[in-house]
DNA sequence: CGTCGGATAATCT
DNA sequence: GATTATCCGACGA
């Protein structure tokens, strides 16, 4: 799936990534998947034919979008988690802009910084703010070239995607997984700069309340 | 460049 | 009530 074209039109334009970073999840047999302790109303997507796309939101503000993988009954998918914007760049620029709330004591709006290309797609989150991909796109038809989200081959055909002969896959372990962290399957474009920093999971401490 | 804490809510136990 | 397939800004080197 690396360097597979991700196409997102709305009535705001066009913005399309080239696949630089992937994750595998699969299903009943691996604990990290969302489908691993079987179907229920979110994940059920991933439970449906192929082709399909299972959008879903995460840590109360973030969406992220898999590529639902193998026959329909099974539970397969591969998560997109970074790209590189060959079209639409200034409007997934807009999308990316973080606003800041104003600096106290200012009437002037503080000043937003110009985002690199690299960062605009950098992460699964940064990707679905970019091509404005939210919970109404769970399900859709990736495979359909007639729906707002598609996937086609670097070639504009159905053509396989790999690095195109440019360069090596590299694999390594999953990110923020906590069950399943041994196994490697993540999968970039190696020295690829739009390619997410790896961290590890982070179990974070229960908020404890003041005891006063 | 790196590490760290906070935001914020659906989902599941 | 805990966890989460994350990101951002602050701060230090």
């Amino acid at each position: 799936m690396l360097g597979c074209v991700l196409e997102h039109e709305t009535p705001e334009g066009l913005v399309a990534v080239e696949l630089t970073e992937v994750e595998a999840y699969a299903g009943d047999i691996d604990p990290a998947s969302h489908a691993y302790r079987g179907k229920t109303a979110r994940n059920a997507v991933m439970f449906g034919p192929p082709g399909f796309a299972y959008v879903y939101f995460t840590y109360g503000m973030h969406f992220c979008v898999n590529v639902v993988c193998l026959p329909e009954g099974t539970a397969n998918a591969v998560l997109l988690r970074a790209g590189r914007v060959i079209a639409g760049e200034d409007l997934a620029r807009r999308r990316r802009a973080s606003r800041r709330p104003a600096p106290e004591g200012s009437v002037v709006p503080a000043a937003r910084p110009v985002l690199p290309a690299r960062e605009l797609t950098r992460g699964p989150a940064r990707l679905c703010q970019a091509l404005a991909i939210g919970r109404v796109r769970n399900g859709a038809d990736l495979c359909d070239p007639a729906s707002p989200l598609r996937l086609r081959g670097a070639d504009g055909r159905g053509g396989t995607g790999g690095t195109g002969g440019k360069g090596a896959v590299s694999a390594g372990p999953r990110v923020g997984v906590s069950a399943g962290a041994e196994t490697n399957w993540r999968f970039w474009r190696s020295d690829d700069e739009t390619v997410s920093a790896y961290r590890p999971s982070q179990p974070r401490a229960p908020r404890v309340r003041s005891a006063s």
